[in-house]
DNA sequence: GTACGTATTTGGAACGATCCAAATGGAGCC
DNA sequence: GGCTCCATTTGGATCGTTCCAAATACGTAC
């Protein structure tokens, strides 16, 4: 604890070696918790380590051992409160197994997502997460990852061509069911004229959650009426200000599955604008769990995806293929769960 | 970009030098862009690194050149959104500098707090960003982080005895000013009773806000009341929970100044079932900006910190400490900003 | 006393980049 | 030719750790 040598120079293995009066290769086996030296050496030692202040130098020995004892990660937005969930649960992960993560965030932008990677790179992480920028193409983020280092692809798929020979592991959210269930849920309530509210139409997420709501519309036979697909950004505002165009023809729908959370509290609020009271007179759902669904009025049925369980899971996966490389990819599609809440009631009698 | 060991070793300087016939030195000199070199030899070099996919190996530079590249941040909870957008801050400001951000999580708890300090340190980090578990001693946290390495420490002080040789940087919020400015508001929207509701009364945050709530109030010499200090824990829950202990004795308040953003919208939804309309009948803020904020209905006066700008902050401090280890160190107070919104209406007539 | 086995320790050469002092090769001048 | 001056290049040592093959010490059995 005492630092004798406040400002000095580091304290290297050399430094504990010479005070000891052993070699350095005996104190090398001391820090790695070698069974090879001898009980009273490796106590001399333990002490003067402590009594110097020394510090190990990661780096130095990864440099020796060819090794890495990082994972880096790159978040699309990690102001995101989902995304942040998920950075929390690689975190925990990788901290477990005495590895750090380099951080590193894109703010969407494909550019600056090509410059994190190589900066992380030069880093020499053991592998990288990636949550990729919208619009992030397979090829570059390839060229910038480099073929020697494991990429593990989060929530979105690379656009682009896909290269044969290149193959990394993925964690999806399984978006299609997730809507599917949502929607059977809803034909479970009674609703026959069940509307898809929300979302931006290029986004693969909602291209998915849709083709999940049709198919389960599909399956029992109930026909969709065209101003049942509403586009509108996914944010509450715009969900609140689109709310009309459901009731512009007729027959309205009864009740919405919503692409997600933030679009159905936006709905809620205009169907109220509209004298509709959500969850009484209006049925919906939500997509993610965000905080907010469980305290709205009425509490909001939603799909969670569980970021925190979503970044463990990642990290795991990472961590796995560190130790078999060259096993088959994986690419892994997440259940979603359906939350049963307030805001998902059976149509007027 | 074609990259002709697709698995083979590393490249390096070495190999690079070996097919452009020059030596290791001069490919060095190029990686760093020195003027000394010719300019048909760079461009010979350059393609060489090109055509075999040459990546920098940083931390062999930094062993070298006894630098750093990377700035350590510990966040108590990365998964609340305003220690998220904290951190992306940070890693803006760290990435615009070329470095990188190591991350850890205490999850609250200076054990963890411990164990990450003790794994990030030994990556040789040029400084580090704390943002303290509650509870985590000055002492322990000094011993963790040595005396090489800069600290900053962010949001909360370190408890115990705090020892004078050692000195860090510390960015805090000006938790005082905001609540007195949040309770000279409502007293000039006509309050007389105003509670001080919610928070944890051992924390230094809620310590410093209730103080400036007192003194706000004994400036314009109003009472106050003991029930009308009520804590609680700081989620939604247990506010709206909690929300009776205002109502259980005369006289009962008019308006609340809360801990922060999620203690009062739970105070709302506790109101509301009281059949008291926030923003109408009672009014309150909250202490965050959180997204929510804004949105809500009533949409919520509250003190907004701008966590993204300290994170800024904080990351160019810390640089500026890197550049000047000598300077004496700097402990400032950001100020916070009152945002008016429809929470905080005058008293009921 | 020699040989052998076990337990422990060790010097030197890596890892991949950079620093440094010194070498190289012209061009220009006397 | 010999000289200096300049631009450019270079081998070897070094950063802090680990690997490796070999050395050392000490019983114990023959």
């Amino acid at each position: 604890m005492e630092s004798n040598t406040p400002l000095g120079r580091k304290v290297t293995v050399r430094d504990i070696a010479a005070a000891c009066g052993v070699s350095r290769a005996t104190v090398s086996l001391v820090l790695r918790d070698s069974p090879l030296v001898n009980k009273d050496t490796r106590a001399r030692v333990e002490e003067e380590l402590r009594r110097q202040g020394y510090v190990y130098n990661r780096a130095a020995a990864n440099l020796r051992r060819r090794t890495s004892s990082s994972i880096a990660l790159v978040i699309n937005e990690l102001a995101n409160p989902f995304f942040a969930e998920f950075a929390a649960g690689v975190d925990d992960v990788v901290g477990e197994a005495g590895m750090v993560t380099l951080l590193g965030s894109s703010s969407e932008s494909p550019q600056r997502e090509q410059a994190v990677l190589g900066s992380l790179i030069e880093h020499g992480p053991g592998g990288i997460i990636l949550s990729p920028a919208e619009g992030s193409d397979a090829r570059q983020v390839l060229a910038a990852v480099g073929a020697r280092t494991p990429l593990l692809v989060f929530n979105r798929e690379l656009s682009g061509e896909q290269p044969e020979y290149a193959h990394w592991d993925s964690l999806a959210l399984d978006n299609q069911q997730g809507a599917r269930e949502a929607t059977a849920h809803l034909i479970a309530q009674g609703h026959r004229r069940i509307a898809f509210f929300g979302g931006h139409g290029d986004s693969s997420s909602c291209r998915q959650r849709r083709a999940g709501y049709r198919e389960a519309m599909k399956a029992v036979g109930f026909p969709m009426a065209p101003h049942w697909e509403v586009e509108c950004l996914p944010t509450r505002l715009d969900a609140a200000r689109c709310a009309e165009a459901l009731f512009e023809a007729d027959p309205a729908p009864t009740a919405a599955v919503c692409y997600n959370d933030a679009v159905a509290l936006g709905l809620m609020h205009g169907l109220a604008e509209r004298g509709l009271a959500p969850g009484q007179d209006f049925a919906l759902t939500g997509f993610d769990d965000i905080a907010e669904a469980a305290l709205a009025t009425p509490s909001l049925t939603t799909l969670a995806a569980a970021p925190r369980a979503r970044g463990r899971q990642a990290a795991q996966m990472l961590l796995q293929r560190l130790r078999d490389p060259d096993a088959e990819a994986r690419r892994i599609v997440a259940p979603v769960k359906l939350v049963i809440r307030a805001s998902s009631c059976p149509p007027l009698a």
